[in-house]
DNA sequence: TTGGGG
């Protein structure tokens, strides 16, 4: 047994006035990083705990261990972590708690266990660790409190995937899906009920046969049953993984659950989202009432509410003047939509940006039989496909067989090329596609295989001439 | 010792 001293917790408050001294801590944990290795020999996590004394920013701590089955394994952000003997230190302005493998001990408990005196056993602790009796209230009092605690985040703080942009970001958002894409390669696919931001596409068209745009981050297409499982109005975020960052804690991840990720890393290629979990990427307690989930939540019941809710956001209010398409009665549907359609036949009004076209020379159009025969990529916020222009849709797409220059300046607005811009370096520069309303149809080219054969065309839509 | 954040 210790000394008298060994029976008090400093609150958090109260640590941060005890500048080199060795102090007993308790908190919530408000966030929480995975193992990492330092640039010594050891693994470190860091983590940050709130109790009622300071519960805006808390205290970060910073525990180090010889390998990483030694660190904290938290379960979820919530939960209570006890740390004896850790120092507390000055950082530049920011003054967070040190946990040295020599003298400083752990134990995690369950958050939301309930007040169970009795249920107070650790999940985890350290080897240094001591469980006595007088710990008992200390956690049950911190449960008590974490129950009418309401985290109050700054919606500024946590863009919404409308609002997103290049860089470290933290999102709010539901995980949808995760899986292990190729050997080591693993995905998590994330949601909150908004579009992301359409990118401008920088592909050389004239590479589109060899090289073509990418319709997913992932390499290999999703299978469709589980495109099935997934939202069809709202993008889906696949976020990857820094070398580094150990898969082991994936199932903090479970699908389904909302969660809030602190400084994720967000990048774009090929005219895609996608977010990079790395070694600084952090979990944040999210209560399933959290007032940003609730929000969000709120937003996508009005979003499809609503006539329109199935546009994309950015498109509305949406320009007609590029193209014209039948079936004013039918509503606009998502390529979500069209890719889970319960039937491998049917037809769909969508509006969707042409992002690349094969080929994109427009002598090149049409087959050897004189007839149109063409592949676009189409993209909404939900997204990319390949969809076909033939036969007698090219004629009304194109309005019969105009001559070359007619077809270029078509084409050309359709994949948001300026008329200007027909040089052939500009060609090559970035282009910004408007959204336009087009016709869809699914179709399936061999019956012992309908789901496998399935394929998209354009129909009954017409390029208008421009005023 | 290490990291602490972008």
């Amino acid at each position: 047994m210790g000394t008298r001293d060994d029976y008090k917790f400093l609150t958090i408050k109260d640590a941060y006035s005890s500048i080199n001294q060795k102090v007993n801590l308790i908190g919530i944990i408000l966030e929480f990083g995975f193992p990492k290795r330092t640039r010594g020999t050891d693994y470190c996590c860091s983590l940050r705990i709130i109790d009622e004394t300071h519960h805006q920013t808390g205290m970060s701590v910073n525990i180090f261990a010889e390998n990483a089955e030694r660190l904290p394994h938290v379960a979820a952000g919530g939960d209570i972590i006890q740390l004896s003997h850790v120092m507390v230190k000055k950082h530049g302005e920011e003054i967070n708690a040190v946990f040295n493998k020599k003298y400083s001990s752990f134990a995690l408990y369950k958050g939301e266990d309930g007040d169970d005196v009795d249920d107070v056993a650790p999940y985890q602790f350290s080897s240094k660790f001591l469980q006595r009796d007088e710990d008992k209230n200390f956690i049950v009092n911190l449960r008590k409190w974490l129950l009418s605690f309401e985290l109050r985040e700054d919606a500024s703080d946590f863009p919404m995937l409308r609002e997103i942009k290049e860089g470290h970001i933290n999102l709010a958002c539901k995980i949808v899906h995760c899986c292990e894409v190729a050997q080591d390669e693993w995905f998590i696919f994330v949601w909150d009920g908004t579009d992301t931001p359409s990118n401008v596409v920088c592909s050389k068209l004239e590479d589109e046969m060899s090289c073509p745009l990418p319709l997913q981050p992932e390499r290999l297409p999703l299978p469709r049953e589980l495109l099935c499982t997934f939202p069809t109005v709202g993008s889906i975020l696949r976020i990857t993984f820094d070398i580094g960052v150990d898969k082991n804690y994936l199932h903090l991840l479970p699908i389904g659950k909302w969660i809030k990720f602190v400084n994720m890393r967000l990048e774009v290629h090929a005219g895609l989202w996608f977010g990079v979990f790395t070694p600084f990427t952090k979990l944040r307690y999210t209560p399933n009432d959290d007032c940003l989930i609730l929000e969000c939540q709120r937003l996508y019941d009005q979003r499809i509410s609503l006539e329109l809710g199935r546009m994309p956001s950015s498109s509305l209010p949406l320009s007609t003047c590029t193209t014209e398409v039948n079936y004013d009665h039918v509503p606009y549907v998502t390529l979500m939509d069209v890719l889970t359609h319960s039937e491998v036949t049917a037809k769909f009004k969508c509006v969707a940006r042409v992002v690349a076209a094969l080929p994109r020379e427009p002598e090149k159009l049409r087959s050897p039989f004189g007839t149109y025969r063409m592949r676009l990529t189409l993209e909404d916020p939900t997204m990319r496909i390949h969809a076909f222009v033939l036969a007698e849709d090219g004629e009304t797409l194109f309005d019969g067989y105009p001559e070359i220059d007619n077809l270029t300046r078509k084409l050309n607005r359709l994949l948001g090329i300026s008329d200007c811009d027909d040089s052939i370096g500009a060609k090559d520069g970035p282009r910004n596609p408007p959204w336009v309303p087009f016709c869809l149809k699914s179709y399936y080219i061999d019956k012992s295989d309908i789901w496998g054969c399935r394929y998209f065309r354009i129909f009954d839509t017409k390029i208008v001439e421009e005023a």
